[in-house]
This record gives structure tokens, sequence and C-alpha cells, in this order.
DNA sequence: CAAATGACGATTGTCGACAATCGATCATCT
DNA sequence: AGATGATCGATTGTCGACAATCGTCATTTG
């Protein structure tokens, strides 16, 4: 994916996106072609092959001769794609562990202090940006260009449901000690607790943000 | 993806995917979609969705404002494609080895017997067919929608890679040994194994169908 | 002669219009 | 009243035509 969008796809891709984190769109809800296309001064079929890109990496529901809607999530599918990011992710870092310099481990643990400091300050933008270069930096040292194009693909799912749940909650002791973790096995530099330790990670949030989600539907 | 093709786009999905299996078109070849719709009888919007699709699955490699080539795989990538299923696999199966029965391992050891007999005898499209019945069973078990949506699209992209290089080797006995393997570790019922070896035999079969991609590249 | 430049052909990118299909509504029948 | 079936509006599915862009190759230029 290019930095620079050339193509109406790319940019309602992006501009989808943004109104999927927003909160301007929320799950369940209708994306009408015609609309779009009109919103955006384009024609339907560069909006359509967009929301396929998007219906892709699940973030739209598609269903066929009725229309496409905001990926409605279920605890369970949370569950899911945390539990597949973890095991991809474990993965990745088992395998080039010993890559890591000195320097780059100080990063991390630095990056862990800025998003205890974003929550605490409620700041959901900035707290997602930190943990995705978090992650990011974890699994830089992999050239498996499948699993990088999976995760990718997995961190645009997650975002939007870490956005849309975690804003609720923000314990920022517990975001510093799960991310820390992770820093420590690395330190350590015991392969098998690494990918252990990532797996756990990406359970118990995906856990935590499933019960939100419970949480939330249920006081309906 | 429905059994029943409603919409062309499956249709030619369908289509498309079983040119590749044939053979009838080769890797790096240009797929246009002028030609497509007309040899199909359609307009060219079908085809490019399904292109889209064929493409997210890695099937078909795009150049923007150039064309549609069936995907060039280089021997790397076929590696990685591979690791990246044993991954996902290797970790279905651990979470699940305890949900066998008595009959579906034997089932599994049946499978392997008879994916011995087709690679004697040399029956490509029968091996593919009892190898893809093999890995699907064991993870079937598996409930994690998420992962097992990754399996499905690998399989598009390994049966293809398989299909094409495989035939030139045939070799029976290793083929019959790295499936034992795992229904062993099954049987043994020692989670940790049972991921080690699914993951080697990934990466074994990967390495092996790269080294014959590079050799025959090679004498060209 | 090498390298930059320009025009050309082929293919994808986009468009607006029409057809097909689905879900909801309402009338009808039992 | 409840179930059933037809009708209608809205949305996606498909189409053919035109525009934009890229690679090629002949041409120019130093």
């Amino acid at each position: 994916m290019p930095i620079i969008k050339k193509t109406y796809k790319d940019q309602v891709v992006a501009y989808v996106y943004q109104l999927l984190l927003d909160g301007t769109l929320n799950a369940g809800e209708q994306i009408k072609e015609s609309h779009l296309a009109e919103e955006m001064g384009i024609s339907r079929a560069p909006i359509r092959e967009a929301l396929k890109e998007l219906i892709m990496n699940g973030l739209v529901e598609y269903r066929p001769q009725v229309g496409n809607f905001i990926a409605n999530m279920s605890p369970k599918q949370t569950i899911d794609s945390y539990t597949t990011r973890g095991v991809l992710e474990g993965f990745a870092v088992m395998q080039t562990y010993n890559q890591f310099s000195a320097e780059e481990l100080k990063k991390l643990g630095n990056l862990v202090s800025q998003m205890e400091a974003y929550a605490t300050q409620k700041n959901n933008r900035m707290l997602t940006n930190t943990g995705g270069e978090f992650h990011d930096l974890l699994i830089s040292k992999s050239n498996n260009v499948q699993l990088l194009e999976y995760t990718d693909r997995l961190s645009l799912k997650l975002h939007t449901l870490f956005n849309r749940h975690w804003g609720r909650l923000y314990n920022s002791s517990e975001i510093a000690r799960r991310h820390m973790a992770i820093v420590g096995s690395l330190k350590q530099g015991d392969p098998v607790l690494i990918e252990q330790v990532i797996r756990e990670h990406y359970t118990e949030t995906g856990t935590k943000i499933a019960e939100l989600q419970t949480a939330n539907s249920d006081h309906h």
C-alpha cells in the first residue's frame, strides 16, 4: 500500500477508515454506495472497489443484493481476531528475538511509558498510535512477507475494535504491565517464553475488549 | 463463500482458479480484463471484482495502470506462505488436540495411505485433494473464525504452488513420513510436540518446493 | 553513440445508465 | 387474527463507452 494515494479507490479506503476511527460510522450502519459516491463527488465504481478491500479486511460486512454495513463484530470474533494476531506476532518475534539492540529494547520501554501516560490522560488517539508503534517495532525484524501481510490487515480491524471499546476503561497500570511483560521476556532472551507472553497479551486484551462489548450491549 | 455461485464474480473466480490449477494459465502471464470478459461473454465489471478477490488471496499480481498477472511467487515467498500456514494450523491443532476421536485418528492415517498411493501413481489432482482433506480434518476442530479465514485463503495459494511444482517430484515415502509424523504426535497427545511437528511439516514442504522452483528457473 | 524526449498503442480507471434482486409493506385469503 | 402472496421502493449487479495512464519504440539531441 503506497503512501501516495493515486487512485480514487485508495482515497475512499482511507476516508472510510477515518470515519470508522472517528466514530462517525457506527457498527451496524449501512454504507450506501450512491451516498458515498455523491458525498465524495465520484462515481460508484471506485467506491465499490474500496468497499471490496474493506470487506476483505473484515471492517465491512457485505450482504449480497442488500448492502454493505459497518462490521458488527461479536465478542467471539473479537477474541478470535486478537488471538490470531497473537499467534502471528508471537511467532514473528520468537524467530527474531535476538536481533533487538539495547537501544531498541530501551525504545520499547519508552513506548510503554508513553502509553501509560496517554492512558491516564484518556488520550485515545495517541494511545492507539503509540500502541501501534510498539507492536510495529516488535514485528519489524520479521521478513516473512506473508505473515506481515496478515498482521497488517489484522491491525486495521483491531484498531477499530480498540478505539470503539477501550475508551471506556483506560486502566493505565494494566496496559503498562501487559506490555512490560513482553519487553521483559525479550530482555530475558527466552524464545519460548517470548512467544507465550505475546500470545497471552493478545488473548487477555481480546478477552477484556470482548467483556466490554457484552457489558455495553447488556445495558441497552 | 457459498456453494451456489449466483453472481458472475464468483463464477469468474472459480473459472480463473480452475485455469490456474489446470496449468492453462502460467505464472507471469497477463490476464487482460477485456479478453476474459469477451471469453466469458460478460462485461469487465464482474471480471474486475473477481480479480480483486484473487489479488487479495495472492493468486494474482496487480500492477496499477498496467495489468493483472498470474502471481509469480519467488522461492522466498513460497517458504513464507508455507511457514505462515504452519504457524496457524499448528496453533489450531495444538488447541484442539484432545478433541480427536479414535475414529478420526484412523481416518487421518487412511488419508495418508491414500496420499502415498496417489503419489506413486503420480495422480497430482487426487494427491492435492486428499492432502487438502487431511489438513481440513486437522483444523476442523478449531472454531476460531479469523484463523480459519486465513488458513482457507492460504490453501488456495499453496494448492497452486503445490500443483505447479510438486508434480516433478512425487516422493511418496517422504509424503507419507511427513504426514504420519503429524498423526503420530496427535496420538501421543503432547500439544507442544504437535505444534512443533506441524510447523516443521510446513517449513520442510515449503523449503522443498522452493528448491524445485529455483532448480526449475536455473536450467532455463 | 548514448541518453533524453516525444508520440503511439494497449490496458486499466472511471463514469452514468439500466437491469436484477431483496426486504418491507399492504392487500387478500383462510 | 394470522398466514400467504403480490407490489413497490431502494440498493446492488452489470453494462458499454470514454478518459487517464503506463510501457514501447522511434526520434531527436548532446
